[in-house]
Parts: structure tokens; sequence; C-alpha cells
DNA sequence: GTAGGGTTAG
């Protein structure tokens, strides 16, 4: 009995030292326990192994796996579920793969937890039919889909850009009286804003508002963020301030999206304000956090001090990611130093991140910019994938250089193949043919990008 | 003891 309680605290203490990443806090304590004699069981294990998954490697889960067999402790399906969980964050679809088949090899059972988290691993790989799948297979076995299920397919539909069928989901769930949680309104407004239907986003929070749950962090940041996307900085910062009025208090998400907002409208200093009372406030940084800070130093002019976050990051184990290098090309442009550009680009190839359309993009703006057009569009046709920036950046700088027929015919071709560019950018090189005297060409064009808007309706 | 919100380029 004593043993068992003993355990049941020595658990405890190791999952709230393992929340706080301090993994080898969490070994020393489990050290110290076995020396006292309280043994560790499968939960222990367990609570290690997910926060290896987390923080260090699917190689450093695995030998929590090891040790666990060596002290006599068979995985269950818990200790499945967090590699699958695991080897998906990492994109490993055929480890996933295995390890499920290794589950039901090994008779461990799966759950409902076991098919939602594959369901999510299917959708963040951008395979909703299989993700599909697995739900249709949940339904079939013996198990019962949940609140938690559902949430996940909607999400899953949501960040395929299936958002309208996550909607008509909802409300056939809510019509067989399944009653939507804070977590489904969430995601649902989160989607509708990433598609642009702002007006359906806010009545999904209008209808949020008349039920019994009540907004949290995730709801404001989330509705935040969307007021940031149409650029209404002042009402999203001001919602901000009513969050904190009613006594929730900011995570690192809150921190960031606040800062990154006042980047965008020029308010550096008071970015700095927020980055300070994050760090005040305890809150570790992450790699978004770092790479917030890096752009917020970039943005000053800082390039040293960007080069600190940088080995800062490094030191913590972390490594770059695409939005790290895409700053760092951003900020050596913005400061002038092309030649720096281009270098961190082979860097990014040699480091196998080539392939970053973002700092690719970012790249032939500046170049642009910088008046070296013959350059730009070098690298431009150079491109193997480009997207919608591409295309408005590019058409975009050429009506800027009065090359009005060259961004007509890319424009042209976008229209052909559905590619969406912005407005504005269409808008540039419509006038600049006509006040240049091509009258019937803009006419020509204005009557094709009509089309275009009428067959994408269909 | 899952799932939801944050960082880049026009």
């Amino acid at each position: 009995m004593v043993g068992g309680l003993s355990t049941r605290l020595l658990n405890i203490c190791i999952a709230s030292v393992c929340k706080t990443q301090q993994l080898q806090r969490a070994e020393v304590l489990l050290i110290d326990a076995i020396r006292l004699g309280v043994l560790p069981n499968v939960v222990t294990y367990n609570t290690l192994l997910d926060a290896y998954c987390r923080f260090v490697s699917m190689d450093a889960a695995l030998a929590v796996i090891h040790r666990m067999r060596e002290a006599g402790i068979s995985p269950d399906v818990i200790t499945y579920n967090s590699l699958v969980a695991c080897s998906t964050r990492k994109r490993s679809l055929s480890v996933t793969l295995d390890l499920f088949d290794e589950m039901l090899n090994l008779s461990i059972h799966p759950d409902r937890w076991s098919y939602n988290t594959l369901m999510h691993c299917f959708f963040r790989l951008g395979k909703p039919d299989e993700a599909y799948k697995v739900f249709q297979n949940l339904v079939l076995s013996e198990l019962t889909p949940g609140q938690d299920t559902f949430n996940i397919l909607i999400n899953g539909l949501c960040k395929n850009g299936f958002v309208i069928h996550g909607l008509v989901l909802f409300r056939n769930l809510q019509r067989h009286g399944v009653v939507p949680d804070l977590v489904t309104y969430n995601l649902l407004i989160d989607g509708l804003c990433k598609a642009g239907r702002w007006k359906a986003a806010k009545a999904m929070l209008m209808e949020l508002l008349e039920t019994d749950e009540n907004p949290n962090a995730i709801t404001y940041t989330t509705v935040v963020k969307c007021c940031f996307k149409v650029r209404k900085y002042e009402q999203g910062l001001e919602i901000f301030l009513r969050m904190a009025n009613q006594g929730h208090t900011f995570d690192g998400f809150g921190y960031c999206t606040a800062v990154g907002g006042l980047i965008k409208i020029g308010k550096i200093e008071e970015a700095n304000q927020w980055m300070d009372r994050m760090v005040k406030n305890g809150i570790g940084l992450d790699l978004v956090s770092f790479n917030t800070l890096l752009n917020l130093r970039c943005r000053e002019g800082r390039l040293d001090a960007a080069n600190t976050v940088v080995k800062e990051l490094e030191k913590c184990g972390l490594e770059g990611d695409a939005y790290t290098h895409t700053i760092i090309i951003d900020g050596l442009c913005r400061a002038g130093d092309i030649e720096g550009a281009y270098r961190h680009l082979d860097k990014m190839k040699v480091l196998g991140l080539g392939s970053n359309l973002a700092a690719l993009n970012c790249m032939i703006d500046r170049l642009f910019k910088a008046g070296h057009m013959g350059e730009a569009m070098r690298l431009f046709d150079s491109m193997e994938t480009k997207d919608d920036f591409t295309y408005s950046s590019v058409v975009h700088n050429l009506c800027k250089a009065g090359r009005f027929h060259s961004a007509s015919k890319i424009l042209l071709s976008c229209l052909r193949s559905g590619t969406k560019i912005l407005r504005s950018a269409q808008k540039a090189v419509l006038s600049g043919l006509k006040e240049s005297g091509y009258r019937r060409d803009a006419k020509k064009l204005q009557s094709k990008i009509y089309m275009a808007r009428v067959l994408a309706r269909y």
C-alpha cells in the first residue's frame, strides 16, 4: 500500500518536472526513488517516454522502451500512442504505420486515442482520405468515437482546405444531439478565419458566446490573429487588453501573436516591451518565440543582436526551421546585404533546406526592390515551385518597373492555372496598361479577369 | 495522459 502510494507520488513528481522540459532532473528523481526502494511502473516510464518524444527525439524515446523492458515492464497502449504521435510530428509516416502494426502484433489493442492519433497524423500529412479511412475503422471497431474524435475530424478538414465540410459536419453533429465544446468552436473560428470567411467566423464566435462555454485564452489569441490578418491591428491589441482584464494570463502563443502584430505595424518599442514581459513572466523560449525575437532584432536593424539570438537558440539544442532562415534572409536584404543573403541561401542548400519557398519569395522581392531586376527574374525562372506570393510579388514589381506587358503575361498564366493573385497586383497591371496607352490590352485583360472570377465560383 | 491558438515573404 505504502509502496503503491510512493510510486504514485513519484509519477506525479516526474510528470511535473517533465512538463518543464527538465528531463535530466526527472532522471535524477527516478534514480533517487529507486535507491529509496520506490519502484517505477508503466506510468512512470510512459511519462518519461512522452517527454523524450516531445522535447528530444524518437530515438531517445525508443531508448526508454528498452529500459522499460529491462525493468520487466511491458509497454502498453499509451506507450504506443505517444510513439505514434511522435513519429507523426517528425513527419515519418512509414514509422507511424510500422508502429501501429507493431502494436497490433504485440496484441496491444488500440483504443480510441490510438485511432484519434493516427487520424490526426494523416490529416497533418495532408492525407484526408487516409484519415477518413481510420475514422471508418474506428466506427467499425467495438470502440465509439467521442467529442475528441469529432474535433480531430473537424480540425483536419479545416486544415486541409475543407472548412465548409468541417462546418457541415459540425451542424450535423449538433442536429444529432452532440454538444460542441469550446475546442470545437475554437477550431472552427480559426479554420473559417484562415479560409478568409470572416463573417462566418464572427457568427461562430457569437454562437459560442450564447452557449454556456466561456471563451478562453486560446479563443482570444485566435480572434486577435484574425483581426491582424485583416489588418485591424488596433482592434486586435484592444482584445488582448480586454483578455488580460478578464483575468486570463498570457502564454507564449499570446505574447508571440502580440509581438508579431506590433512588428507588422512598426511599433518596435512596444514589441520589445511585450517580449521583455514574456521573459519576465518565466515563459521559456521555444523555437517560435526565438523566431519572433529574431524577427524583432532584424527589424530593429540590429543584425549582431540577431546573430546572438541564433546562437542562443542553438545553445538550447534547437534547430532553426524555414521561418528562422527566411527571417535571416529578409533581415540581411533589409540591411542592404544582398551578397550575405545569397550566401545564406547557399548555406540553406547545404543544410538541405534549399526548397524554402518563403525564403526564395522574400529574396525575389528584395532583389527587385534593390534594383536587381535581372537577378530577380533569373531566380524566378529557376524556381521549381511557385505560389501566390511569388506571382503577386513579381507582377507587382514588374509593374513598378513599367514592364506592364510582362506582368500581364504572368497574370494571364495565373488566371489559367487558377493561382490566386493579390487584387492589388491585378489592379496595378490594368491601370499600368491603361495609363501607358494600351487601353485595348487593358480591356482584354479585364474581361479575362472577370471570366476567371466567374469560373472560380463553379 | 491526445486534439485547438503563436513566428517568415506581397
